[in-house]
DNA sequence: GTACCTGCAAATCTTTTGCACGACA
DNA sequence: TGTCGTGCAAAAGATTTGCAGGTAC
């Protein structure tokens, strides 16, 4: 954590209040979270920052390569910090996201690669369907 | 196209004239098309023709079966007919949608429903990456 | 001191909803 | 004639932006 205060110092960037609570906020309890999340768990520490200024600095940190975010789904994006890489299979009926291993996607990789020259980043959108529990109820 | 227009009278439904432009508007051109473009489409052919109109006969559409919609990536959603089955990859840097084919998926259905139990509909949000043009540019 | 960051308010963009009127069957 | 669809206006939800003042370095 310390290593993105020095990495936005050396970008030119400034270490701030509001940055520092942020990346507390992400370091501390990992997995994905919306902004809306974000902006009340950085404000049960400050409640000065404004939302504003969590967006740009959400937008700032997956500039630097810190955090990435997904869409799980419709409704807003999720972030989570990119060394917690993984897939996502979600369930459009009762919306319980499954986490696949990094490598469940290679195959697929492979295909796009030789068939259309296409390097595929799969984990930027959820896969949606159907669990196995909802399979079964239907 | 008529047999849609039944579909509409059969589920207790009324063919009227937003519906019926709105249909002609999605086979007429087909392809994805977001709500926006299909807005301007139809008011060409009649400038009455509600904004919110067009988004609720777009979801009963999607209810029929009709169309789905897909998600191309940030932005609106893109609508299309059920009929033009196949998934995206989407450039995320030129942003160009490459047209895949419907088994193209194939490989990973069969790996989520073994390893998971997970019946995947991998055509409701785009695959995103970099087309071939990108990566050689880069 | 100065460039960068922040709070604030307001705008943006896409989509949804409540309501009263009008039209299809 | 009764129900369903529509236009309208307004709200909703997520995110972005312009600006003026404040702060890290």
């Amino acid at each position: 954590m310390s290593a993105v205060l020095d990495l936005f110092r050396t970008q030119g960037g400034r270490v701030t209040v509001s940055r520092r609570l942020l990346l507390r906020c992400l370091f501390d309890r990992p997995g994905h979270r919306t902004a809306d999340e974000l902006v009340t768990a950085v404000r049960a520490l400050d409640p000065e920052v404004h939302r504003s200024t969590i967006y740009r600095n959400l937008d700032e940190l997956e500039r630097l390569g810190v955090i990435e975010h997904v869409h799980l789904g419709h409704g807003p994006a999720t972030y989570h910090l990119s060394t917690e890489r993984h897939g996502h299979l979600v369930c459009e009926h009762c919306g319980t996201a499954l986490a696949v291993p990094d490598g469940f996607f290679d195959e697929l990789a492979g295909t796009a690669l030789t068939q259309f020259g296409f390097q595929i980043r799969p984990r930027h959108f959820a896969v949606l369907g159907t669990c196995a529990a909802c399979a079964t109820d239907a």
